[in-house]
DNA sequence: TCAAGGTAAATTGTCGACAGACGACAATCG
DNA sequence: CGATTGTCGTCTGTCGACAATTTACCTTGA
Protein backbone atom coordinates (compact mmCIF):
# COMPACT_ATOMS: atom_id res chain seq x y z
CA UNK A 1 0.00 0.00 0.00
CA UNK A 2 1.30 3.35 -1.01
CA UNK A 3 -1.02 4.62 1.64
CA UNK A 4 1.69 4.34 4.43
CA UNK A 5 4.03 6.39 2.72
CA UNK A 6 1.87 9.31 1.75
CA UNK A 7 -2.13 9.39 2.38
CA UNK A 8 -3.84 10.14 -0.91
CA UNK A 9 -7.00 10.76 1.21
CA UNK A 10 -7.73 13.35 3.82
CA UNK A 11 -9.93 11.39 6.26
CA UNK A 12 -13.10 12.99 5.48
CA UNK A 13 -14.66 13.77 9.33
CA UNK A 14 -18.02 13.73 9.20
CA UNK A 15 -18.64 15.11 12.17
CA UNK A 16 -18.62 18.70 11.02
CA UNK A 17 -22.37 20.23 11.28
CA UNK A 18 -21.20 22.23 14.43
CA UNK A 19 -17.65 23.34 13.23
CA UNK A 20 -18.95 23.86 10.23
CA UNK A 21 -21.27 26.35 12.20
CA UNK A 22 -18.99 27.71 14.39
CA UNK A 23 -16.47 28.50 11.74
CA UNK A 24 -19.41 30.02 9.78
CA UNK A 25 -20.11 32.40 12.98
CA UNK A 26 -16.63 33.01 13.96
CA UNK A 27 -16.39 34.60 9.99
CA UNK A 28 -19.49 36.72 10.19
CA UNK A 29 -18.00 38.25 13.76
CA UNK A 30 -15.03 38.72 12.18
CA UNK A 31 -16.34 40.31 8.76
CA UNK A 32 -18.05 42.65 11.12
CA UNK A 33 -21.66 41.11 10.45
CA UNK A 34 -21.82 40.35 13.90
CA UNK A 35 -20.77 43.36 15.60
CA UNK A 36 -20.06 43.00 19.40
CA UNK A 37 -23.68 42.78 21.80
CA UNK A 38 -25.20 41.39 18.92
CA UNK A 39 -27.46 38.71 19.92
CA UNK A 40 -27.11 35.69 18.09
CA UNK A 41 -30.16 33.12 19.22
CA UNK A 42 -29.64 29.77 17.91
CA UNK A 43 -33.45 29.48 16.82
CA UNK A 44 -32.78 31.88 14.41
CA UNK A 45 -29.16 30.57 13.45
CA UNK A 46 -30.83 27.19 13.34
CA UNK A 47 -33.62 28.72 11.14
CA UNK A 48 -31.80 30.56 8.53
CA UNK A 49 -29.23 27.41 8.21
CA UNK A 50 -32.19 24.55 7.67
CA UNK A 51 -31.05 22.47 10.65
CA UNK A 52 -31.91 21.85 14.36
CA UNK A 53 -30.92 23.94 17.43
CA UNK A 54 -28.63 21.41 18.85
CA UNK A 55 -25.81 21.99 16.88
CA UNK A 56 -26.06 25.87 16.71
CA UNK A 57 -25.62 25.59 20.47
CA UNK A 58 -22.80 23.28 20.22
CA UNK A 59 -21.16 25.85 17.79
CA UNK A 60 -22.29 28.85 20.47
CA UNK A 61 -20.71 26.97 23.25
CA UNK A 62 -17.94 26.60 20.87
CA UNK A 63 -16.94 30.33 20.36
CA UNK A 64 -17.85 30.89 24.23
CA UNK A 65 -15.18 28.93 25.22
CA UNK A 66 -12.86 30.63 22.33
CA UNK A 67 -13.88 34.20 23.39
CA UNK A 68 -15.81 35.36 20.85
CA UNK A 69 -19.50 34.95 22.24
CA UNK A 70 -20.93 35.43 25.94
CA UNK A 71 -24.07 33.56 26.94
CA UNK A 72 -26.35 34.36 29.64
CA UNK A 73 -28.41 32.29 31.10
CA UNK A 74 -31.97 31.72 29.41
CA UNK A 75 -30.82 34.38 27.26
CA UNK A 76 -28.62 32.82 25.06
CA UNK A 77 -25.11 33.78 23.48
CA UNK A 78 -23.80 37.58 22.65
CA UNK A 79 -21.28 38.64 20.68
CA UNK A 80 -18.62 38.89 23.28
CA UNK A 81 -17.90 43.12 23.96
CA UNK A 82 -14.45 43.94 24.67
CA UNK A 83 -13.29 47.78 26.08
CA UNK A 84 -9.90 48.63 26.14
CA UNK A 85 -9.36 47.62 29.94
CA UNK A 86 -10.19 44.12 28.40
CA UNK A 87 -7.62 44.73 25.73
CA UNK A 88 -4.86 45.86 27.75
CA UNK A 89 -5.17 42.84 29.71
CA UNK A 90 -5.05 40.51 26.57
CA UNK A 91 -1.73 42.54 25.00
CA UNK A 92 -0.10 41.72 28.44
CA UNK A 93 -1.06 37.95 28.21
CA UNK A 94 0.16 37.90 24.96
CA UNK A 95 3.15 40.05 26.31
CA UNK A 96 4.03 36.90 28.58
CA UNK A 97 3.72 33.63 26.54
CA UNK A 98 5.51 35.39 22.95
CA UNK A 99 8.08 36.67 25.00
CA UNK A 100 8.85 33.61 26.57
CA UNK A 101 8.04 31.75 23.11
CA UNK A 102 10.65 33.63 21.49
CA UNK A 103 13.08 32.84 23.92
CA UNK A 104 12.47 29.09 23.96
CA UNK A 105 12.49 28.92 20.36
CA UNK A 106 16.32 30.03 20.60
CA UNK A 107 16.72 28.11 24.00
CA UNK A 108 16.14 24.71 22.24
CA UNK A 109 17.52 25.56 19.12
CA UNK A 110 14.64 25.07 16.84
CA UNK A 111 15.66 28.75 15.06
CA UNK A 112 17.25 27.00 11.56
CA UNK A 113 13.92 25.50 10.48
CA UNK A 114 12.17 28.58 11.23
CA UNK A 115 14.18 31.23 9.67
CA UNK A 116 13.21 30.91 6.39
CA UNK A 117 9.60 30.72 6.90
CA UNK A 118 9.89 33.95 8.66
CA UNK A 119 11.39 35.82 6.18
CA UNK A 120 8.50 34.56 3.53
CA UNK A 121 5.83 35.78 6.00
CA UNK A 122 7.40 38.96 6.32
CA UNK A 123 7.15 38.75 2.11
CA UNK A 124 3.75 38.08 2.32
CA UNK A 125 2.90 40.79 4.98
CA UNK A 126 4.46 43.51 2.69
CA UNK A 127 2.69 42.47 0.19
CA UNK A 128 -0.89 42.02 1.97
CA UNK A 129 0.32 45.63 3.31
CA UNK A 130 -0.54 46.95 -0.29
CA UNK A 131 -4.16 45.79 0.15
CA UNK A 132 -7.21 47.79 1.71
CA UNK A 133 -8.42 44.90 3.57
CA UNK A 134 -7.18 45.49 6.97
CA UNK A 135 -7.93 42.27 8.26
CA UNK A 136 -5.85 40.89 5.77
CA UNK A 137 -2.71 42.35 7.49
CA UNK A 138 -4.04 41.72 10.61
CA UNK A 139 -4.20 38.07 9.56
CA UNK A 140 -0.99 37.69 8.32
CA UNK A 141 0.86 39.53 10.88
CA UNK A 142 -1.09 37.36 13.43
CA UNK A 143 0.32 34.34 11.22
CA UNK A 144 4.14 35.44 11.82
CA UNK A 145 3.73 35.40 15.36
CA UNK A 146 1.61 32.29 15.67
CA UNK A 147 4.67 30.71 13.63
CA UNK A 148 7.62 31.87 16.53
CA UNK A 149 4.82 30.37 19.21
CA UNK A 150 4.17 26.98 17.18
CA UNK A 151 8.01 26.44 16.81
CA UNK A 152 8.51 27.20 20.57
CA UNK A 153 7.23 23.83 21.36
CA UNK A 154 4.86 24.37 24.08
CA UNK A 155 1.56 23.10 23.10
CA UNK A 156 -0.05 25.06 25.94
CA UNK A 157 1.41 28.44 24.95
CA UNK A 158 -0.45 27.40 21.16
CA UNK A 159 -3.19 26.99 22.50
CA UNK A 160 -3.45 30.43 24.52
CA UNK A 161 -2.01 32.27 21.43
CA UNK A 162 -4.69 31.03 19.45
CA UNK A 163 -7.48 32.25 21.75
CA UNK A 164 -6.15 35.59 22.02
CA UNK A 165 -5.44 35.87 18.69
CA UNK A 166 -9.24 35.11 17.31
CA UNK A 167 -10.22 37.95 19.96
CA UNK A 168 -7.67 40.47 18.50
CA UNK A 169 -9.49 39.47 15.34
CA UNK A 170 -12.62 40.52 16.38
CA UNK A 171 -11.67 43.95 17.66
CA UNK A 172 -9.55 44.59 14.73
CA UNK A 173 -12.93 44.51 12.50
CA UNK A 174 -14.00 47.58 14.95
CA UNK A 175 -10.52 49.60 13.62
CA UNK A 176 -11.19 50.89 9.84
CA UNK A 177 -7.90 52.77 9.46
CA UNK A 178 -4.41 51.41 9.27
CA UNK A 179 -2.10 52.69 11.92
CA UNK A 180 1.49 52.94 10.37
CA UNK A 181 2.76 53.54 7.20
CA UNK A 182 2.47 50.57 5.28
CA UNK A 183 4.82 47.96 5.25
CA UNK A 184 6.45 49.97 8.41
CA UNK A 185 5.14 46.71 10.35
CA UNK A 186 6.80 43.98 8.26
CA UNK A 187 9.77 45.93 8.62
CA UNK A 188 9.73 45.83 12.35
CA UNK A 189 9.57 42.20 12.13
CA UNK A 190 13.07 41.61 10.69
CA UNK A 191 14.17 43.02 13.83
CA UNK A 192 12.71 39.78 15.73
CA UNK A 193 13.80 37.98 13.04
CA UNK A 194 17.51 39.08 13.79
CA UNK A 195 17.04 38.39 17.19
CA UNK A 196 15.84 35.29 17.02
CA UNK A 197 19.17 35.04 14.60
CA UNK A 198 21.53 36.08 17.15
CA UNK A 199 20.84 32.75 19.22
CA UNK A 200 20.94 34.85 22.03
CA UNK A 201 17.58 34.26 24.96
CA UNK A 202 17.27 37.64 26.19
CA UNK A 203 17.88 39.14 23.45
CA UNK A 204 14.83 37.23 21.20
CA UNK A 205 12.91 38.19 24.48
CA UNK A 206 13.67 42.08 24.41
CA UNK A 207 12.76 42.15 20.83
CA UNK A 208 9.38 40.68 21.20
CA UNK A 209 8.97 42.33 24.36
CA UNK A 210 9.63 45.80 22.52
CA UNK A 211 7.58 44.94 19.45
CA UNK A 212 4.18 43.49 21.55
CA UNK A 213 4.51 46.32 24.01
CA UNK A 214 4.27 48.91 20.87
CA UNK A 215 1.64 47.15 19.47
CA UNK A 216 -0.08 47.53 22.94
CA UNK A 217 0.57 51.02 23.09
CA UNK A 218 -1.26 51.80 19.90
CA UNK A 219 -4.10 49.40 19.82
CA UNK A 220 -5.10 50.02 23.36
CA UNK A 221 -5.02 54.14 23.02
CA UNK A 222 -6.86 53.89 19.94
CA UNK A 223 -9.35 52.06 21.43
CA UNK A 224 -9.61 54.61 24.05
CA UNK A 225 -10.31 57.22 22.01
CA UNK A 226 -12.73 55.05 20.58
CA UNK A 227 -14.69 54.69 23.29
CA UNK A 228 -14.97 58.27 24.79
CA UNK A 229 -15.90 59.52 21.41
CA UNK B 1 -39.06 51.31 49.58
CA UNK B 2 -35.99 49.74 51.85
CA UNK B 3 -35.67 47.31 48.77
CA UNK B 4 -33.84 50.41 46.88
CA UNK B 5 -30.92 50.71 50.33
CA UNK B 6 -30.44 46.92 50.90
CA UNK B 7 -31.57 43.98 48.90
CA UNK B 8 -33.09 41.63 50.81
CA UNK B 9 -32.98 38.72 48.52
CA UNK B 10 -30.10 37.12 46.68
CA UNK B 11 -30.80 36.75 43.25
CA UNK B 12 -31.24 32.90 43.11
CA UNK B 13 -30.30 31.20 39.67
CA UNK B 14 -31.90 28.71 38.40
CA UNK B 15 -29.39 27.73 34.97
CA UNK B 16 -28.33 24.87 36.80
CA UNK B 17 -28.14 21.07 35.48
CA UNK B 18 -25.79 21.22 33.05
CA UNK B 19 -23.41 23.51 34.90
CA UNK B 20 -24.06 20.82 38.35
CA UNK B 21 -23.39 17.61 36.00
CA UNK B 22 -20.38 19.34 35.20
CA UNK B 23 -19.57 20.18 39.25
CA UNK B 24 -20.23 16.52 39.64
CA UNK B 25 -18.15 15.24 36.71
CA UNK B 26 -15.35 17.46 37.46
CA UNK B 27 -15.66 15.79 41.26
CA UNK B 28 -15.45 12.71 39.86
CA UNK B 29 -12.15 13.18 37.80
CA UNK B 30 -10.43 15.34 40.75
CA UNK B 31 -11.13 12.87 43.16
CA UNK B 32 -9.70 9.83 41.00
CA UNK B 33 -13.17 7.89 40.60
CA UNK B 34 -12.26 8.55 36.90
CA UNK B 35 -9.04 7.99 35.82
CA UNK B 36 -7.05 9.52 32.57
CA UNK B 37 -7.97 7.69 29.60
CA UNK B 38 -11.17 6.43 31.12
CA UNK B 39 -14.40 7.31 28.58
CA UNK B 40 -17.26 8.84 29.59
CA UNK B 41 -20.34 8.23 27.97
CA UNK B 42 -22.56 10.89 28.16
CA UNK B 43 -25.81 8.23 27.04
CA UNK B 44 -24.98 5.89 30.41
CA UNK B 45 -23.98 9.30 32.47
CA UNK B 46 -27.52 10.11 31.56
CA UNK B 47 -29.34 7.18 32.46
CA UNK B 48 -27.51 7.08 35.58
CA UNK B 49 -28.41 10.65 36.43
CA UNK B 50 -32.00 10.65 35.22
CA UNK B 51 -31.60 13.39 33.04
CA UNK B 52 -31.29 13.51 29.14
CA UNK B 53 -28.58 13.77 27.13
CA UNK B 54 -29.06 17.14 26.38
CA UNK B 55 -27.48 18.80 29.28
CA UNK B 56 -24.72 15.72 29.79
CA UNK B 57 -23.37 16.75 26.75
CA UNK B 58 -23.28 20.12 27.57
CA UNK B 59 -21.08 19.56 30.61
CA UNK B 60 -18.92 17.43 28.33
CA UNK B 61 -18.34 20.46 26.05
CA UNK B 62 -17.59 22.56 29.33
CA UNK B 63 -15.05 20.38 30.86
CA UNK B 64 -13.43 19.60 27.66
CA UNK B 65 -13.13 23.36 27.21
CA UNK B 66 -11.98 23.39 30.82
CA UNK B 67 -9.53 21.24 30.01
CA UNK B 68 -10.24 17.96 31.88
CA UNK B 69 -11.69 15.88 29.00
CA UNK B 70 -11.16 15.26 25.55
CA UNK B 71 -13.67 14.40 22.92
CA UNK B 72 -13.37 12.09 19.48
CA UNK B 73 -15.53 12.76 16.75
CA UNK B 74 -18.26 9.48 16.95
CA UNK B 75 -16.93 8.28 20.14
CA UNK B 76 -17.87 10.78 22.74
CA UNK B 77 -15.69 11.95 26.23
CA UNK B 78 -12.52 10.21 27.56
CA UNK B 79 -11.15 11.97 30.88
CA UNK B 80 -7.74 13.76 29.47
CA UNK B 81 -3.91 11.96 29.59
CA UNK B 82 -1.52 13.83 30.92
CA UNK B 83 2.54 12.78 30.42
CA UNK B 84 5.01 14.64 32.34
CA UNK B 85 5.67 16.89 28.49
CA UNK B 86 2.29 18.25 29.02
CA UNK B 87 3.01 18.59 32.65
CA UNK B 88 6.03 20.41 31.67
CA UNK B 89 4.40 22.69 29.71
CA UNK B 90 1.73 23.50 31.68
CA UNK B 91 4.18 24.67 34.51
CA UNK B 92 5.87 26.61 31.97
CA UNK B 93 3.15 28.52 30.98
CA UNK B 94 2.11 28.51 34.75
CA UNK B 95 5.37 30.33 35.41
CA UNK B 96 4.47 33.24 32.88
CA UNK B 97 1.63 33.77 34.25
CA UNK B 98 2.27 33.95 38.01
CA UNK B 99 5.55 35.58 37.56
CA UNK B 100 3.89 38.62 35.87
CA UNK B 101 1.36 38.54 38.31
CA UNK B 102 3.27 38.76 41.30
CA UNK B 103 4.82 41.60 39.46
CA UNK B 104 1.86 43.26 39.07
CA UNK B 105 -0.05 43.44 42.24
CA UNK B 106 3.57 45.17 43.67
CA UNK B 107 3.31 47.21 40.20
CA UNK B 108 -0.54 48.21 40.83
CA UNK B 109 -0.06 48.49 44.41
CA UNK B 110 -2.55 46.05 45.64
CA UNK B 111 -0.33 44.69 48.12
CA UNK B 112 -1.66 46.13 51.72
CA UNK B 113 -5.09 44.14 51.21
CA UNK B 114 -4.05 40.90 50.17
CA UNK B 115 -1.31 40.35 52.82
CA UNK B 116 -3.30 38.96 55.74
CA UNK B 117 -5.15 37.34 53.30
CA UNK B 118 -2.43 35.21 51.96
CA UNK B 119 -1.60 34.60 56.04
CA UNK B 120 -4.39 33.33 56.68
CA UNK B 121 -4.08 30.56 53.36
CA UNK B 122 -0.94 29.79 54.48
CA UNK B 123 -2.37 28.93 58.37
CA UNK B 124 -5.06 26.45 56.46
CA UNK B 125 -2.01 24.83 54.73
CA UNK B 126 -0.07 24.48 57.55
CA UNK B 127 -3.25 23.01 59.24
CA UNK B 128 -4.09 21.11 56.05
CA UNK B 129 -0.44 19.65 56.01
CA UNK B 130 -1.88 17.39 58.85
CA UNK B 131 -4.35 15.79 57.18
CA UNK B 132 -3.69 12.63 54.63
CA UNK B 133 -5.81 13.73 51.84
CA UNK B 134 -3.16 15.38 49.60
CA UNK B 135 -5.70 16.65 47.46
CA UNK B 136 -6.59 18.98 50.24
CA UNK B 137 -2.95 20.24 50.43
CA UNK B 138 -3.19 20.86 46.56
CA UNK B 139 -6.27 22.81 46.99
CA UNK B 140 -5.13 25.01 49.53
CA UNK B 141 -1.83 25.47 47.98
CA UNK B 142 -4.00 26.22 44.44
CA UNK B 143 -6.35 28.81 46.49
CA UNK B 144 -2.85 30.65 48.05
CA UNK B 145 -1.64 31.14 44.36
CA UNK B 146 -4.92 32.21 43.03
CA UNK B 147 -5.36 35.01 45.33
CA UNK B 148 -2.46 36.35 44.27
CA UNK B 149 -3.52 35.99 40.52
CA UNK B 150 -6.47 37.46 41.12
CA UNK B 151 -4.88 40.39 43.50
CA UNK B 152 -3.44 41.26 40.05
CA UNK B 153 -6.12 42.92 38.07
CA UNK B 154 -5.90 41.24 35.04
CA UNK B 155 -8.81 39.20 34.49
CA UNK B 156 -6.83 36.81 31.40
CA UNK B 157 -4.45 35.74 34.09
CA UNK B 158 -6.85 34.16 36.21
CA UNK B 159 -9.08 33.02 33.36
CA UNK B 160 -5.70 30.75 32.18
CA UNK B 161 -4.42 30.07 36.00
CA UNK B 162 -8.04 28.31 36.65
CA UNK B 163 -8.22 26.01 33.33
CA UNK B 164 -4.36 25.44 34.61
CA UNK B 165 -5.56 24.76 38.34
CA UNK B 166 -7.81 21.77 37.60
CA UNK B 167 -5.65 20.22 35.33
CA UNK B 168 -2.98 20.57 38.35
CA UNK B 169 -5.32 18.83 40.71
CA UNK B 170 -6.14 16.11 38.45
CA UNK B 171 -2.26 15.13 38.12
CA UNK B 172 -2.56 15.08 41.79
CA UNK B 173 -5.44 12.54 41.74
CA UNK B 174 -2.85 10.41 40.40
CA UNK B 175 0.09 10.94 43.18
CA UNK B 176 -0.51 9.13 46.26
CA UNK B 177 2.90 10.23 48.34
CA UNK B 178 3.21 13.58 49.48
CA UNK B 179 6.81 15.12 48.12
CA UNK B 180 8.22 17.01 51.13
CA UNK B 181 8.09 17.34 55.04
CA UNK B 182 4.67 18.31 56.01
CA UNK B 183 4.68 22.05 55.91
CA UNK B 184 7.79 22.75 54.56
CA UNK B 185 5.57 23.77 51.29
CA UNK B 186 3.59 25.70 53.70
CA UNK B 187 6.23 27.79 55.76
CA UNK B 188 8.17 28.28 51.73
CA UNK B 189 5.17 30.69 51.26
CA UNK B 190 6.60 33.19 53.32
CA UNK B 191 8.86 34.01 51.23
CA UNK B 192 6.24 35.12 47.89
CA UNK B 193 4.64 36.82 51.19
CA UNK B 194 7.45 38.65 52.23
CA UNK B 195 8.98 39.60 48.35
CA UNK B 196 5.35 40.83 47.74
CA UNK B 197 5.83 43.16 50.88
CA UNK B 198 9.12 44.33 50.25
CA UNK B 199 7.48 46.46 47.69
CA UNK B 200 10.03 46.04 44.75
CA UNK B 201 9.08 44.31 41.60
CA UNK B 202 11.81 41.91 40.34
CA UNK B 203 12.25 40.81 43.92
CA UNK B 204 8.38 39.55 43.74
CA UNK B 205 9.23 38.53 40.10
CA UNK B 206 11.92 36.00 41.36
CA UNK B 207 10.72 34.75 44.47
CA UNK B 208 7.85 33.41 42.61
CA UNK B 209 9.63 32.13 39.87
CA UNK B 210 12.01 30.61 41.87
CA UNK B 211 8.86 28.83 43.82
CA UNK B 212 7.27 27.90 41.03
CA UNK B 213 10.34 26.41 39.04
CA UNK B 214 11.00 24.18 42.44
CA UNK B 215 7.38 22.66 42.26
CA UNK B 216 8.01 22.48 38.40
CA UNK B 217 10.98 20.23 38.74
CA UNK B 218 9.68 18.62 41.06
CA UNK B 219 6.41 17.49 40.01
CA UNK B 220 7.69 16.78 36.60
CA UNK B 221 10.61 14.18 37.74
CA UNK B 222 7.93 12.67 39.84
CA UNK B 223 5.67 12.63 37.42
CA UNK B 224 8.56 10.68 34.32
CA UNK B 225 9.59 8.37 37.00
CA UNK B 226 5.97 7.26 37.31
CA UNK B 227 6.00 6.94 33.47
CA UNK B 228 8.70 4.89 32.97
CA UNK B 229 7.36 2.28 35.68
C1' DT C 1 -4.46 -20.69 16.61
C1' DC C 2 -5.32 -16.69 14.40
C1' DA C 3 -6.78 -13.30 10.86
C1' DA C 4 -10.68 -11.64 8.29
C1' DG C 5 -15.39 -10.67 7.86
C1' DG C 6 -20.06 -10.02 9.35
C1' DT C 7 -23.72 -9.17 12.47
C1' DA C 8 -25.78 -7.16 16.80
C1' DA C 9 -25.55 -4.00 20.57
C1' DA C 10 -24.27 0.25 22.21
C1' DT C 11 -23.28 5.09 21.56
C1' DT C 12 -23.11 9.39 19.27
C1' DG C 13 -25.11 13.14 16.00
C1' DT C 14 -29.25 15.22 14.91
C1' DC C 15 -34.01 16.26 15.04
C1' DG C 16 -38.66 18.07 16.44
C1' DA C 17 -41.50 19.11 20.53
C1' DC C 18 -42.81 20.99 24.95
C1' DA C 19 -42.50 23.60 29.31
C1' DG C 20 -40.47 27.46 31.56
C1' DA C 21 -38.04 32.00 31.42
C1' DC C 22 -37.43 36.43 29.66
C1' DG C 23 -38.57 40.99 27.38
C1' DA C 24 -41.91 44.11 25.49
C1' DC C 25 -46.09 46.07 25.44
C1' DA C 26 -50.81 46.84 26.95
C1' DA C 27 -53.88 47.39 30.82
C1' DT C 28 -54.84 48.93 35.41
C1' DC C 29 -54.61 51.67 39.43
C1' DG C 30 -53.09 55.36 42.17
C1' DC D 1 -49.31 61.11 34.15
C1' DG D 2 -46.22 57.54 36.38
C1' DA D 3 -45.66 53.16 38.29
C1' DT D 4 -47.12 48.52 38.83
C1' DT D 5 -49.28 44.42 37.09
C1' DG D 6 -51.03 41.20 33.57
C1' DT D 7 -50.47 39.21 28.93
C1' DC D 8 -48.25 37.58 24.83
C1' DG D 9 -44.72 36.18 21.71
C1' DT D 10 -40.10 34.53 21.40
C1' DC D 11 -36.24 32.04 22.94
C1' DT D 12 -33.79 28.82 25.80
C1' DG D 13 -33.40 24.38 28.69
C1' DT D 14 -34.63 19.87 28.43
C1' DC D 15 -36.58 15.78 26.65
C1' DG D 16 -37.49 11.46 23.91
C1' DA D 17 -36.83 9.45 19.26
C1' DC D 18 -34.46 8.21 15.03
C1' DA D 19 -30.50 7.62 11.89
C1' DA D 20 -25.55 7.00 11.43
C1' DT D 21 -21.48 5.38 13.31
C1' DT D 22 -18.58 2.79 16.23
C1' DT D 23 -17.57 -1.14 19.15
C1' DA D 24 -17.92 -5.88 20.68
C1' DC D 25 -18.74 -10.33 19.71
C1' DC D 26 -19.23 -14.20 16.95
C1' DT D 27 -18.52 -16.78 12.91
C1' DT D 28 -15.78 -18.51 9.29
C1' DG D 29 -11.93 -20.23 6.86
C1' DA D 30 -7.10 -21.14 6.26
Amino acid sequence: MNRSTKPLFQPLTRDALSQQIARMLTDAIVSGQLRPGDRVAESVIARDLGVSRAPVREAGRLLESAGLLVSHANRGFFVRTMDSEDLDSLYELRLCIEREAAARVVREARVDGIIDKLRHQIDDMVESSKDEQLIFQIGVDLQFHRLIVESSGNARFLGVFDKLASEIQVCTALIERVFDEPGLVARNHYLIIDALASGDEDEARAAMDYHISVARETVVSHFRTLETA
